[in-house]
Formats: structure tokens, C-alpha cells, sequence
DNA sequence: ATGAAAGCGCTAACAA
DNA sequence: TTGTTAGCGCTTTCAT
């Protein structure tokens, strides 16, 4: 009932009489201990409900035994999957997370990388905000590797693990087109954020390629809303009115492409108040493949991305950075920072006409 | 470039010839320091980039300034928002948070317990797996507060903030048999754990009133499917088989309210593909109001969840007793532990008939 | 096989 | 106002 204070070595040490020293050994199952003593102090400890200080530990070893997470928000689906990921990956390898969250915001995350330095995380994944790079660069500098997560940030001189993004548009775009569409639109949110960059890339590609290429009417921002904190990510009302606008100027041959899956929902809703038949008049792709994908009507076609693996993997080139401070060094001849970009997969519903 | 040690105080106080008492003090903004002196430390601290160590902090302070929280699946976008929201109000108060992740195995569940007692964090807040206490009353037994979030843990003797989760189903039930419905159901996962038992309360409290009791065969479990780590909470696949079956049972007075509105979703598909009319055959009532609840078709009522409210509150109140140990004992007059179980809101959309 | 001593980086008495 | 000492709980030399 009295929350009486932790046991420690010292306690286990006094009441069998010996020293700290020899309790710490037989508990971390150094050798130089007779089995016989071992099992007195095991026993000791189980009795007193030893429980190891993992901060006294942390401080002597130097190494915190802590990976830094930082991400913009976890109502975001895929952040959401990527955090269980990264969790399960860490601990398996023994690490307890460090959650971070910056709401989008350069402040919150100025604010949490200086946290992050003052708990002395061995290493940390973010989702970086866009602009302001001088923290990350802190975290670097004093040798703390640091790895991104999803969005790259120009001008760090750090590793990204991500989703190959411009593959993805540049598969959807040619399913798109395969399927017959020739006027195509993109719809994203922020255009400045490296993947949105990227699946813009990947959508140019391929209408270059099929001679299509379109106007920057066709590249449609949707409005960022400022949200209430611990919101959703996105909502489909943002690309509800985006969609009232395109469906005047859409009909048979046209199709967009989604930047995600609350995007798309929107178009929908624009679109059958319209009297347009997805994807008769006007076929719809999107981005993330969230749970409601499939069951839309008609379902959506959409990418699947690789959250488990983006987090796993991002986990393990952080563990081989905090393992070898070298690793850094084996960049690719170009000099710039490792990039892993894992495959998306275009998973094909109603939403697009079939191919041919 | 060289990732060099990070400065310590008594780097600071060795360049400027002081105590590393001094220098601390300086620092810490205490009084018993000159100004000029605190001006020169500051600025030689600002020199060497020097970044306290919070973990030598806390090893002497004896507090880890740093929250445990255990959240089942970060992917059920309830759980996400109340991160965002706890991070958010435990970095108001200097707390940094420790996430785990247990995917609702109570073998995790155990370890992460024991992992935040070697953390030593000054209070937990934890979505418990059902079945399970003893690690929870290890914390509780060691001085660590422990706030329950979302579900209750019957046999745990622990405060709880969560969701009335018999009022809204009590409220979504009323507006059911209000609109005519007489004919009612109930979709639901796992009947074991609080919310779901809630529920079942609320739900049968309203047709109790209402002299229309039914059978159990209303009360219908979704088989909970085992999914792989960072998958997504439910679904809709899940209850679309329950949907085909209930599609034949059904009719004009009949009406089925959901436990999440994945499960809505899955019903909506089933229904429509047997020709059935929301809400004319059959009314259907979600809960968690997530995003693309308002743009089905037609338009899900369903029930808001107060996320941020529940995050915040819990916050406070395990800061509350993190502050007075004594705390707990301010029970109601039961002598069961505190439950703070906030309102929901039913969000009334197309799916419902409307009340005459 | 065990113990003594030192130290991780910091703060809190207590002296000077 | 500043310095000295001690100690948080642990691990790691180095003796014994």
C-alpha cells in the first residue's frame, strides 16, 4: 500500500551482504559469479521486486537505449501504421520510443529536437516539417544520426527512408492512361512537400511520355486548412469544392489522380451530386488505400503503401547508423545522402475503367 | 563534423574557472549567482552548444519527467487523436511521452509495464487488454499512477477516463426508436471490453423503456479477426459478412447501430448489394465520426468521440495524482476508483430517418 | 569469486 | 556569491 521506494543493487547488496558490485554481475549475467551466489541474489531481488533503473544505467553506458520519433501527426493513417512499426521494430531490438509530435509546425519541432538532444536519444526518425533544417542539423552535428521518415528535407545532409512516390504516380498515371484517360488532373495538397513533388514528377513522366502533357490548371493544391490540434489529416470537405469546380470541366477520357484516399471521397461526392458516373465520365485514383477504400462506391482504385516496411526499415538504417557513425560516409557517388524509396502498390477497384 | 562529446557543466565551469555548482545554478536561474557572472556562463554555455542531460537530471531529481503511454493499435483513429492530444498536454506541463504499443496482447502488455517501471516514468496512462492486472498493480503498488484510458479494467483498482459510452448508445438508440425504428441491432466487436458492455447497457436501457426488448440474436458479435502488427483496426470486411446475413432479416422499422463506423461501412455495402435502402429498409448508426463518415452515401449518423477531451483530461488528472500520492483516495463513497466518463455527441446525417 | 574505488552529469545541502 | 561534499543507481576498471 505505501508506495515505498524502488529496491536497488544497494538494497539487494545489504541484505545479503556483499557488495553492489557483485549483485550488478549476477544480475546482468557477467561470469565472475558463483552460480550459488547468483541464485541468492536472484532470489534477493525477486523477494525485494528489484526493478533496474534504466536512467542510472543509460548514464553510466552512455547510450539511452531511446529512439526519437518525431512525427507531424498520427491521425495521419500511415504515420499511424509507421509508428506501430517503427515501435515493434525498436523494441525487438530494445528500444523504447520517444514520441514526438509537431503538429506540422517548424516551432514544435525546433522545440522537440532540442527535447530530443536533452534526453540523449540514441538516434532519432522524423517527419520533417518543410523549411528549417538548423535543428536536425544540431542533432547531427553532436552525433545523434538522425533518419527521415516519408518527406525528404532539401538542404539536410541526412538519410530518408521513404515510398517511391514518383514510381507510384507514374504507375497510377499509366493505368490511368492505359484505361483510356486523356485529360488527367492531379489533385494534392501541398505542393512543396517532397512526395507530393514526387508523384507530380511521376505524373508529368508518363503524360510526357503519351504525349499528353497538360497545363498547370491540371495540377490542382487544395487548400491547406488550419486544424485543431489531434484533428484528422485531411478531410474531404477540402476537396469537396475542388471537386464541384472540376466536375464542369470533366467527361468521358478524363480521370484524376488523388494525392490520398480522403481526397478521392470528396471528388466522389462533388461528382455524383453532379450527375458524373465514376469512372464513366471520369475515372478516380487514390492514394494510401485506407480501410473505406474498398467499400466506396463505386471501390476505389488506389496505391497501397509499404507502412510496415518503411517503418521497419528505417529502423534497422538507424540502428546501422548508431552502430557504425561511419556508415554515413558510404553515400552514393553523387555525395548525397542514402535514399531508400520502397515500392507502392497500385491496387486496382472500380474506380478506373478496365484496360483493354 | 566530428560528432565530439557533448559539453557538460563542467566543461563550462573548467573554461570559466568556476564550481560546476556555479555554473548549474547560473543555469538553472537560481538566485545566489551575481548577474555577471550567470551572463558569462550563459554565453560560454551558448559557445560550446551545451545541452542539460535530462536523464542525469532526473537520476538525481528522482523524476523521469516523462509519461508511459500504452496504447493498443496507434492505427484506430481514436487512440491516434488521443495522442496527438496527450503529447500535447503533457509537453505543456515539461512531460515527454513514452509510447508502446501492445496490438492488444497482454504478453506485450506486461513487458511494456515492466519496461516503463525500469524507465521509472511518474505515471502511465494505459488502453488496458482485457484480462491482465498484476503488472498494473506492480506500477500502481511501486508509487507510479496509473490512469486507465478508454477502457475500464474490472479487478483493477485504477481511475479511468473514458467515454460514457451507455449514454451515447443510449442517446443513438433514442433517436433510432424515435424515428420509428422498432426493429433494432447491434453490431460490435469484442463484448468483453468496457466500452462494447457499455454499449450493450445504453442500447438495451432505451428498448427497455421502450418495451422492446430483444433477443440476443440482436446482439451481434463481429468475429475479431487476428491481423498482422500495424495493420488497421478494423475492417469493413469484417462486418460485411454480418451484413449479408442481417440483409435478409431486415426491413422498413428495422435499424442497427454499429460499434465503429468501419463496421457501418461494411454494413452499407452488404445492404446496398441486396437492395436494400438506407434509411429506408434499415437505419444505421456508426460511432467515432471518422472522416469519410459524412461522405457515404447517403451521409452516416453516427457518434463523435471527445478524443481531445479524453486526452486532456486524463493528462491532468494523472498529473493530479503524480502531484498528491494521497489522491487516490478520494473516492466516491463506493470506494471504487474515479471514473470521468465525458459525453459523446450524436451527429445526426442521412442514414437515420428523420424524426417526425 | 568478490570488493573497493571511480565516475556517468547533475543537484542539493552546507560551508566558506 | 561561490566552492566543497555528497549522492542519485548503476557499471567498469583494478585489486584482493
Amino acid at each position: 500500500m505505501t508506495p515505498r521506494r524502488r529496491a536497488t543493487l544497494r538494497d539487494i547488496a545489504a541484505a545479503l551482504d556483499l557488495s553492489v558490485n557483485t549483485v550488478s554481475r549476477a544480475l546482468a549475467g557477467k561470469d565472475a559469479v558463483s552460480e550459488e551466489t547468483r541464485e541468492r541474489v536472484r532470489r534477493e531481488a525477486d523477494r525485494l521486486g528489484y526493478v533496474p533503473n534504466t536512467m542510472a544505467r543509460s548514464l553510466v553506458l552512455q547510450n539511452a537505449m531511446t529512439i526519437g520519433l518525431v512525427i507531424t501527426n498520427p491521425s495521419n493513417p500511415f504515420y499511424a501504421r509507421l509508428i506501430s512499426a517503427i515501435e515493434a521494430r525498436g523494441r525487438v531490438h530494445g528500444y523504447s520510443l520517444m514520441l514526438m509530435v509537431t503538429e506540422d509546425s517548424v516551432d514544435n519541432e525546433r522545440r522537440v529536437a532540442e527535447e530530443l538532444m536533452r534526453w540523449g536519444v540514441d538516434g532519432v526518425l522524423a517527419v520533417p516539417v518543410q523549411h528549417g533544417t538548423e535543428h536536425w542539423e544540431r542533432l547531427g552535428k553532436s552525433g545523434t544520426p538522425v533518419v527521415l521518415l516519408n518527406r525528404d528535407l532539401p538542404g539536410l545532409d541526412a538519410d530518408l527512408v521513404g515510398v517511391d512516390y514518383r514510381d507510384s504516380a507514374r504507375r497510377a498515371t499509366e493505368l490511368l492512361v492505359a484505361a483510356g484517360a486523356r485529360d488527367l488532373y492531379l489533385v494534392e495538397e501541398d505542393l512543396d512537400i517532397s512526395p507530393v513533388a514526387e508523384r507530380v514528377r511521376g505524373f508529368r513522366d508518363v503524360l510526357a511520355e503519351h504525349g499528353l502533357t497538360v497545363g498547370d490548371d491540371h495540377l490542382i493544391k487544395v487548400p491547406t486548412r488550419r486544424r485543431e490540434a489531434s484533428s484528422q489529416p485531411w478531410d474531404p470537405i477540402d476537396s469537396y469544392a475542388i471537386g464541384r469546380d472540376l466536375a464542369r470541366r470533366v467527361g468521358p477520357g478524363s480521370a484524376v489522380l488523388a494525392g490520398n484516399d480522403y481526397f478521392a471521397l470528396g471528388l466522389y461526392r462533388a461528382f455524383g451530386e453532379h450527375g458524373l458516373r465514376i469512372p464513366g465520365d471520369v475515372a478516380v485514383v487514390g492514394h494510401g488505400d485506407h480501410p473505406f477504400a474498398a467499400y466506396l462506391a463505386p471501390p476505389l482504385t488506389t496505391v497501397r503503401l509499404p507502412a510496415a516496411q518503411v517503418g521497419a526499415t528505417a529502423v534497422d538504417r538507424l540502428l546501422e547508423l548508431m552502430a557504425r557513425p561511419g556508415a554515413r560516409a558510404e553515400r552514393d557517388v553523387s555525395g548525397s545522402p542514402r535514399q531508400i524509396l520502397l515500392p507502392a502498390e497500385v491496387v486496382v477497384r472500380a474506380s478506373t475503367p478496365e484496360v483493354p
